[in-house]
DNA sequence: TAGTGGTCTAGACCACGGA
DNA sequence: CCGTGGTCTAGACCACTAG
C-alpha cells in the first residue's frame, strides 16, 4: 500500500504552495533539476507536474519554466462544495443525522449511474443534513462497495469529499441534475415542512481522477433554505 | 505546425464515440493493442488515454480495461447555454411569445445587479417560452440601455446569446441563482398550471468579456417540464 | 494463469524563449 | 546559443481482475 512516486513529488510541492514557501507566480524548479532533487526519471517528474496543472496549482509556459498559479480566494468558486463546505462558507453550522447504512444490490439504474454491473453491491447511507440545526436536505447516497469496502458513521462527520480525496483519490467532477419538485408526505416529514412545499431536488454523479464514478447521491433540499449557486463560463 | 501522435489518437477515439461506433459502457481496445494499432509507444497511447479520461471520455478500471463514459445529452452542459440551445440540444423546437417590451427606470436590485446607477434607465422584456408549444419558461429579462441602445423583437427571435456574440461582445461568464419555488396564481397562469407546482427559479446575471453584465434575467421554469444539468470541476 | 492498466527508467530529438 | 518544456521510444516490473 505504498504510494507512487510521483504522488510523493505531487504533495511535497502542493505543501510548499499551500503554505506559502511558494508564492503566486514564483518560477519552480525545472523538470531536469527536479529529476535529480528526486532522483528519479524525467517522465516521473513531468506525471506529478501535469497533474498539479491539472489541478490549478501550476501552469507551464514552454521555453520559459514552470510557475505556481495560485489565488486561493479565486480557487473553488464554480467548482464542486460539498455542503459542509458550502455551509461553512455562510457561518452556519453543518451537521447531519444517519437514519441507516445498509449493503444493497445495485437497481438498474444504480449500476447505469456508477458504471458498475448490475447486481453489484454498493451501501447505501440516508441522512438528514441541518443548517444550524434547521433540517434543510434529505439525502441518499450510494457508493460502490467496490472503491469503499467499509463504511462508517465517521466518514461523515466531517466534510465527504475531504474524506474521499484524502483516503481514496482526488475527485475531478461531478455531474448534477437539477429539478423542482413537491415534497410529498415522506419528504415533508423528514424536513418538516408541508407536503405541498416545493424541494430541490439535485441527482449527483461524482468521478475520480480515473474517471470512474465514486458516488451516487439524491438530495432533497428545502426550497424555503437552500439555493445553489453556479457560474458559468462559456 | 504537425500534430502530435497522442492527438491524432485522442481525435480518432474521440470520433469513434461522438459518431455512435463506440457506445456508453463499450471497452476499448487495450493500451498494448492500440501501440500496435498506431505503431506507437505505449506511454504515447496512455497520454492519450487520460487526457480522455480527464475530459470525461472515458473511464478506466485496472486490471479490466478501458471504457467509454458518454451519454450525449450531458455533453458541454457545465457551459453556459441558452434555452433556445438547450432545446435544439434535445431535439425541441424552441418558441418564445413576448409579453412586453418597456424602458423602466432601474430599481435597486437591478441597478445592483447589472452595476448600474439606480434611476438609469434599462430595458424590461417579459416572454413565454415555450418547448415543443408547451409553456415552459415564464422570464423576466433586464438589459441596460447603456449597451442595448435600441430592444425590438427580433433580438429575441433566436438565440438571444448569439446575438450578443455577434453584435455587442463576447460573453464570458454568468452567475446563477437556483431556487425551488411555489407557482403561485400569478406565474401559474402565464406557464398553465396548478398555483402549488413548484418551479424552478433561475436569477442570472451575465457578463462580457469587459467583465460588464448585460442581462439581469429572472426565470420561472415549469418544475415538470425543465431541468438544469450541470458540470462541476473540482 | 493471462491480460489489463499503473508505475517507472534512461535515454532521444524537437520547438520555444531569452540573452 | 542554452535551458526550458513537449513529444516519443522500448523496454521493465507491479497490482488488479477474470477465468
Amino acid at each position: 500500500m505504498k504510494k507512487p512516486v510521483y504522488k510523493l513529488i505531487e504533495e511535497t510541492i502542493k505543501k510548499r504552495i499551500e503554505n506559502g514557501t511558494l508564492k503566486n507566480g514564483d518560477m519552480i524548479e525545472s523538470e531536469n533539476e527536479l529529476t535529480e532533487v528526486y532522483n528519479v526519471s524525467r517522465m516521473t517528474v513531468r506525471l506529478a507536474l501535469n497533474n498539479l496543472v491539472n489541478e490549478g496549482y501550476l501552469y507551464k509556459h514552454k521555453g520559459k519554466g514552470t510557475f505556481v498559479n495560485y489565488t486561493k480566494l479565486e480557487k473553488r468558486l464554480d467548482n464542486i462544495t460539498g455542503f459542509t463546505e458550502q455551509m461553512n462558507q455562510s457561518d452556519m453550522t453543518a451537521s447531519s443525522k444517519i437514519l441507516s447504512i445498509e449493503v444493497i444490490k445495485a437497481t438498474e439504474l444504480i449500476s447505469k449511474k456508477l458504471l458498475i454491473d448490475s447486481e453489484e453491491e454498493v451501501y447505501k447511507v440516508e441522512r438528514i443534513r441541518y443548517g444550524d440545526n434547521i433540517p434543510i436536505c434529505y439525502e441518499i447516497v450510494y457508493l460502490p462497495k467496490t472503491i469503499f469496502p467499509s463504511v462508517e458513521e465517521k466518514i461523515f462527520a466531517g466534510s465527504f469529499y475531504e474524506y474521499v480525496e484524502k483516503n481514496i483519490a482526488k475527485i475531478t467532477y461531478c455531474t448534477q441534475k437539477i429539478e423542482a419538485r413537491q415534497a410529498g408526505e415522506n419528504y415533508a416529514k423528514y424536513l418538516e415542512i408541508d407536503a405541498e412545499m416545493p424541494l430541490l431536488y439535485v441527482s449527483v454523479v461524482s468521478n475520480l481522477d480515473n474517471g470512474r464514478p465514486f458516488e451516487y447521491t439524491r438530495c432533497f433540499y428545502r426550497g424555503d433554505q437552500y439555493c445553489l449557486i453556479r457560474r458559468a463560463l462559456r
